[in-house]
DNA sequence: TTCTCCGATTAAAACGTTTCAGACAGTACC
DNA sequence: GGTACTGTCTGAAACGTTTTAATCGGAGAA
């Protein structure tokens, strides 16, 4: 059926070590069979068998990933797109996983180990308190995650500076003038929340504009919080002229609540999310939002974990921090001259 | 370091022929033999290796997903997660490819067969003239698409009734009361599209309401074609009352040229849109829309496949076809008595 | 001439399974 | 006591690679 290097040894009269060498080592196989050879391959079609080459090589070639269950505000198309091209590039493959009903978190990634089915592995949705991290840690295991975690300092990571995003959404309101700007957040204690919440307050005291500590709210992610949180906002003494939302979903039910109470966004109140999600652009007036450069990660988590491979040096805890981007769209006002 | 299955009979005092068939062919073993070895893999942590298992037998237990590019209306992350777990169940692996840039689709599919990675492919965002079926049909190669191809009568596939969904989504205008009901399509030629605008078609007349030509309007996918669509039923001497879209993205530009002409979504027109994609339920107001069951279809598609591969009975043509559901919000009006 | 070295090639082992053909001991049957 | 099973277990081959060590012919050095 498909061709095997045997075939091919037979076909161009050489052994089947040649063949391999002409694939694995072309410098120390004579020019003449080199090319001989590399023609019957092309010939006959012949691709190495992933599975032999695994069994010889005591690696796989692939690396696992473990399907998120909930993906709220992550892109998982085009990382898992662009993860999956940079692989192939590497000549790697992209297995999915997921545990089964009943089966731990870290079980199934025990199990996928054990089985020898992966390299490494690519791991997102990541926080405080993950125990994956820490049982890939002490088993050695190669991996890297998309998202810091409680392990930061001891494996590769790769994250948006959700920091440097929250500064920029501020930062840009602050350009058109506002002063009275407000925050929705989540509640403390999350890494990416904490972050995103520390580039506010950053924004603001670049600028000398002091926190009013009633202008930020934090509530857990949802429509529905958001628009609680921005009526609660509205309802000040003294309310805002201007929001930025930890998480679009938040932006998006702030806008709703801002629209019954007969105000119009993007004149009597602008407001900025995060995460950029699909239904930003959609939404009318169009929100303004930060975008994370989710092909950059995808390309550089995958980068970073066929190093940790090459090398096989575990622990040498790279890190790649990735600068998100400001998309301007209408709930953030008229477009005053400065856009950058 | 993994524990091998020479490990196990070691331990155990059994041969490695012994160990295999306790995991394969219980049956034939001694009780007592069974139970001691069980307790040895238990004890180990054994499992067996995938490379070796796929080498010695001849099949990788894995099957093939590519990536695909864009995923307009295509819930990827509820239908991969679906695909995994059941794939899952029966000891398959997902692995995802994607044609490297300037390889050709179908040549990304050829090399994944000529290496031996996957056993079959699933395979989504099919239509006319897709040249992969063709290939994979005449290749003799198992595979499951989700959705109909030209090829539709020679191998599995399962697809949502678009038909019966635009039905939906019409018969619920018609309950409301509405009797001049526009329709936002695509243009002619497209599977998916052309069974979408027949349901409303039959919806109309199966209660006896005759088509206007004129509320017909078609265009490519997207916000601003919907728009402008909108836009021209609005304009015409007689405009509908109510419009079902084939496509969210084309509800949601009509709902933007509805607001703009002061008309409110849901009393003035009723708007019902196809796919519930997340920004329709994050509209506002919320759209109403046909949900396909996308989890079901991974579902399906993985155990036709499997089903596939235990028979290796290519050709059987096992096809499934699965009912969506219509989602009531507020753009399709005030509740009258009828949800269903 | 003989020895050594070198470049090119290859035979064979190994990777961890499954499976086929036997082996072996006991049991039932004639 | 031999034959034929039967139930359990095992040795060895095979799957398609890579890799190590060995072979081999010829060229250069002594």
């Amino acid at each position: 059926m498909r061709a095997t290097i045997k075939d091919v040894s037979r076909v161009a009269g050489v052994s089947v070590a040649t063949v391999s060498n002409v694939l694995n080592s072309p410098d120390i196989v004579a020019e003449q069979t080199h090319d001989r050879v590399m023609a019957v391959i092309e010939q006959l079609g012949y691709k190495p068998n992933r599975a032999a080459r695994a069994l010889q090589q005591q690696r796989t070639f692939s690396i696992g990933y473990q399907m998120p269950r909930e993906t709220d505000g992550f892109a998982l198309d085009v990382f898992l797109h662009r993860v999956v091209e940079r692989a192939e590039e590497a000549d790697l493959a992209i297995v999915l996983f997921a545990p089964r009903p009943g089966q731990d978190q870290v079980d199934a990634y025990r199990e996928m180990i054990r089985r020898g089915a992966v390299d490494g592995f690519v791991i997102s949705a990541t926080g405080h308190g993950d125990d994956r991290i820490e049982h890939l840690l002490e088993a050695g295991f190669p991996f890297v995650t998309f998202g810091r975690t409680d392990f930061s300092g001891d494996h590769a990571w790769v994250d948006v500076d959700g920091c440097a995003g929250a500064d920029l959404a501020t930062a840009h309101l602050l350009d058109r003038g506002h002063r009275e700007i407000a925050f929705i957040g989540w509640p403390e204690g999350s890494i990416t929340g904490d972050e995103r919440s520390s580039g506010y307050r950053r924004a603001l005291a670049d600028r000398g504009v002091s926190v009013r500590p009633e202008l930020v709210v934090r509530t857990e992610n949802g429509v529905e919080p958001g628009s609680t949180a921005m009526q609660q906002l509205l309802d000040l003494e003294n309310p805002p002229t201007a929001v930025v939302a930890v998480q679009d979903l938040l932006a998006l039910g702030a806008m709703n609540a801002i629209r019954e109470r007969g105000l119009t966004i993007g004149r009597d109140m602008a407001v900025v999310g995060f995460d950029d999600i699909p239904s930003a652009a959609l939404a009318s007036p169009a929100l303004s939002s930060i975008r994370q450069p989710m092909d950059r990660v995808g390309e550089l988590v995958v980068e970073m974990l066929v190093e940790e491979l090459d090398e096989d040096s575990v622990g040498t805890a790279r890190t790649g921090i990735l600068t998100p981007e400001l998309v301007v769209r209408a709930s953030s006002g008229p477009d005053g001259g400065s856009t950058r």
